[in-house]
Order: C-alpha cells, then structure tokens, then sequence
DNA sequence: ACTCAGGTATTAC
DNA sequence: GTAATACCTGAG
C-alpha cells in the first residue's frame, strides 16, 4: 500500500470521459482539474491526460504498472474492434465515432454483481451515492492526498448486516436482494469465483439469474462489465430499447418491441462483438439525447 | 401532487 | 411462456 506513478505514453482507445462515463462504472469522479479519481480493489487511483500521456497515480496495492494494465484492459485491441464493428453499418460506425474513447474496465466480480442489483429501476445519482455510503459503512479506509476513500466491502465485511440497515442506507426495496444475494455468495449457493471457469456465456448467465435481484439485465452487465469479460452479451435498457428502435425496427411505440426481438437483432448484426456494440449505442444516444 | 430513473419478483391468466 | 403490477427514494 503506497503512494505509485505511472504515466502510460503510447496507447489508443482511451478518453476519460467515454470511459468513465459510458455507463460502466460508480465510483470514478470528476475533480475540478478534469482528471478522474477513483476507489477498485484496495487501490485509490487518480488518472489525468496530459501532453505526454496518460498518468496514473495513487495509492496501489500491487505493482501499479499491472494493476492498471489489467484494470484497464489495456491488452486489448481496440482498434481493430472499432474497425471491425464500424464496418457493419453507418449508425454503429458514427456512435463509435462519437465513443471511441471507450474502454471496457476489468471490474470486480462481486463489487459489480451488487452495483448493478442496486442500479434496478433507479438512477445514476443515486446508485452512486448508495454505493458511497455501502463503502463508507463498511469498507476499509484508505487516504490519499488529504482525503479520505473507502473499499467496496467484501462478501465477508456484508456478511452480518440485516435488512434494516440497508435499509438506512437508502437501498429502499433492494435492500432484501442484497441481503440474500450476499447470503447466496457467501453459502457459496453460487460459487461467483468458479463462474471464470466456465466457458459457456448462457451457463454463466444462468448461474447469476439465481441471484436475488439480478434478472436478465442485470446479468448481462455483470457479464459484460466485470472480469467475466463476455461480449456475446446484450443488456437491454431503456437507452439500448430507444435507439434499437429508432435505428432498426422503427415501432411506433417502443414499448412494444420484445427483448427477444433486439436480443436476436442484435446477434444477427454484431455477432460475439454485440456487447461493446451495444455499449457505443448507448453512450451514443444517451448522451445525444 | 406526480412522474421518472441502467428492472426484478411475484402473481395471474 | 407472456402480461400486469407493486416497489424505496429523491430529484425535477
């Protein structure tokens, strides 16, 4: 646990903005110098652009170069999956246009399961403001530069909180699932460390729908967004609903259009790349409006 | 007062 | 299987 730099030269695919703001992620915020700080793992890290690249500095458990290589993803070529994917047609190719800074962050398992428990049927400011205090109630305290953040709290750190004082917490009717979702977890009911083990998407899938609170958007999040990295997934928001219809199947309400019919629209069109496909469409056309 | 927000669980055909 | 409905909370 001490204070570490590293600044990252040569790289593409990477804006702050698109990053952490294309709907991903909870706990990466803004300070006044446009740089981003944020708490993962046992790591407080703030990220800033500058002339000579990318720096990342903060507090980090392990060597910071690897924590944030993987982190980051920043294995991946995203290039070619831009190129790829703006190929099939002019709408994907101008919301990539529009994201093209986007990077899909290697999120914790666990940490994104109950983020996204707590994101069903509410909203961005909120979620986050829950997720804070979830943190400050129960995760570990680490400083940096004078202030004070604080660890998502593990399965073991959730494992004798009640009901009840979720529900102080302002989880309003989440606060159930959480409890029993942690329980599950915890019973190794679902054994969410073997879940990288198995191959098969839909299985996986399966395995998080038993979860209390997690139904097929949910899991789809958790799939696409945490180090179970599958992007054979389609998650089906509102957002995602709005501009699948405006784009391919123009109904008159969009209400009536069925997950089966995007899900299945979507797979014909953006094959096993359909998740990061999704993720430009909905960064595109929410912060489009 | 009322609607809406990154949906899910439950109940009833 | 599919449709309808309730559900905490806080901001606009």
């Amino acid at each position: 646990m001490k204070y570490q730099e590293f600044l990252l030269e040569k790289y593409n695919s990477f804006n702050l903005k698109d990053i952490f703001e294309c709907g991903q992620c909870f706990r990466w915020n803004k300070e006044e110098d446009n740089s981003y700080t944020g708490v993962f793992g046992n790591n407080v890290i703030n990220v800033s652009k500058n002339e000579n690249g990318i720096l990342f500095k903060g507090i980090c458990e392990n060597d910071i170069i690897n924590t944030i290589i993987d982190y980051f993803d920043l294995d991946r070529d995203y290039t070619s999956i831009k190129n790829k994917l703006s190929k099939i047609d002019n709408n994907l190719k101008e919301s990539i246009e529009f994201g093209e800074g986007i990077r899909i962050l290697n999120q914790d398992l666990w940490e994104t399961i109950i983020s996204f428990i707590i994101s069903a049927n509410n909203n961005i400011p909120r979620i986050k403001g829950i997720i804070e205090r979830l943190s400050k109630e129960y995760g570990q305290k680490i400083e940096f530069k004078g202030k004070v953040y604080y660890t998502f709290p593990t399965p073991e750190e959730l494992k004798d909180v009640s009901i009840e004082e979720y529900r102080k917490l302002g989880l309003g009717f989440r606060d159930v699932r959480l409890y029993e979702t942690t329980k599950m977890i915890l019973n190794k009911e679902v054994d969410i460390d073997n879940l990288h083990n198995i191959k098969d998407t839909n299985e996986v899938r399966n395995e998080l729908l038993k979860l209390m609170g997690v139904g097929e958007k949910v899991a789809d999040c958790i799939l696409l967004f945490s180090t179970l990295k599958r992007f054979d997934v389609f998650p089906i928001d509102v957002w995602v609903r709005r501009v699948m219809n405006d784009l391919y199947i123009h109904k008159d309400d969009e209400k009536k259009v069925t997950k089966r019919e995007i899900q299945e629209l979507a797979k014909n069109k953006f094959g096993n790349l359909e998740g990061l496909a999704q993720q430009y469409l909905f960064y595109w056309r929410r912060e489009i409006g």
